[in-house]
DNA sequence: CGGGCCCTTGACGTTAGTCAAAGAGCGTGG
DNA sequence: CCACGCTCTTTGACTAACGTCAAGGGCCCG
């Protein structure tokens, strides 16, 4: 049963969040009017404030939206992957797009004109609430990631990201760094170097990262961690005692 | 023309962000089946993570919706005041809400049960978009709000709120703080020490804090300041050189 | 006048950013 | 196969930003 990678494709998007409680029938012929698209690493998807022409849903790849403050800093907003959608919410009530879209590693995406999108939601109740609550959820993730930024320490949220990419809620675990460390050091809103030194400071925690590869011993050490056992960095006793 | 209080509160709630681009004769039943609350300050409108039963429109006074992390630690998410919704989102759906919502004035609140909303989406398709574009409106409010914790100081930040204070855009303003400084500190992240100190650092800025009532002697001046502009604090040349 | 509350101030510690330099991996071309 | 340059990452020393703790100060209200 070869499918077409049409075929393939649709069913990636079907999967993503937007669709999630949408009527098969319904979002495949949506789905059917994209395009395809193939986009290099660090090519721009879109930028801020552009007019928001259509809606993306990533199939392969990753993205990253940051935005530009007026003092020229970069701040990494979310970083999407597989079967999640860029511009959501924008290309569906024709807003501008509120961040850049960056490749950050070779795309596969798939583009749905705006104004398909409002077709469909006009002609459809039920899809226009599908959105809805696609935009509550992330609603959601965004107040989350605000509570995270303001009452966790760079430390913390360092380890919550890992934890966050452990399948498991308990035992030891293993895995891959998805994207590079300076990446993941903008999204979490730390510089690279602190980064690194924090990764250290994990290791009496059972955290060991080299490399692109992490393995944790133990998931709830971690998790005690950031909840805040966490003893003060100590500069006095340093790790490397031979100096 | 005596409107009843009734019909007062109706053309309140009418103002809000909602129901902006909702034709009236479509918001107005909804909310003629609210509810009149009044609440006292430091009371609790409700929890975090109890299943939103009600959405709110706040007819007077401030809530401050909050989370409180697994270590204890309080975070402001926001702090909504009059014609703004509580729980807009997450009643739609039939959701928890993501926030705990406080009083932090005495308040007059119009309650709309979750039900009596998500039969007047399903009557109402056009009702269900303006929802939609609501909640992509605070989507946006979100992620700019990321941006700033994670790309300016608190210094900026708190120099941002004042600003966003101001009725004007260049000149000389005068305000109101609208609560007490506690809550602001909260608000924009920041301890209120480090509040006290940072009004006291925009002093020659033009900037001028007491009691609860701030004068802005140049919002351009202002604005360079959060655009980064910023010369480092000074330890070594005291504002106050007589110690 | 005394107590409570909110805010300010000072001294000090911790956290994270900056700058500079050195490693580590990796593809290319000789 | 190795040297080269490239990029990503780590490390160290230093500094700025912010929090913590503790002690006042002003103000309101009984």
């Amino acid at each position: 049963m070869a499918a077409s990678i049409l075929e393939l494709n649709s069913e990636i998007a079907l999967k993503a969040d937007v669709f999630r409680d949408s009527p098969r029938d319904q979002a495949l012929p949506l789905i059917r009017t994209g395009k395809l698209l193939k986009i290099d690493r660090g090519d721009i998807v879109f930028l801020q404030d552009e007019s928001a022409h259509s809606l993306f849903i990533v199939l392969d790849g990753w993205v990253k939206l940051n935005r530009v403050s007026s003092s020229g800093v970069e701040s990494v907003v979310s970083i999407l992957g597989r079967e999640e959608l860029l511009g959501m919410v924008c290309a569906m009530t024709g807003e501008v797009y509120p961040t850049n879209a960056e490749a950050v590693s070779d795309l596969r995406l798939l583009q749905i004109e705006a104004d398909a999108v409002q077709q469909a939601m006009r002609d459809n109740a039920k899809l226009c609430h599908s959105f809805l609550e696609a935009s509550v959820r992330r609603n959601k993730v965004l107040v989350k990631q605000i509570e995270q930024i303001k009452s966790h320490s760079g430390a913390q949220r360092i380890a919550g990201f890992l934890r966050g990419l452990c399948r498991v809620d308990c035992g030891s675990c293993s895995v891959d760094l998805p994207f590079d460390k300076a990446l993941i050091a903008s999204w979490l809103g730390v510089k690279p170097e602190t980064l690194s030194r924090v990764f250290k400071r994990l290791q009496p925690y059972g955290v060991d990262v080299s490399k692109n590869h992490a393995t944790i011993s133990s998931v709830e050490r971690l998790t005690r961690f950031i909840e805040g056992d966490m003893p003060p960095a100590r500069r006095d006793a340093p790790l490397n005692t031979q100096g």
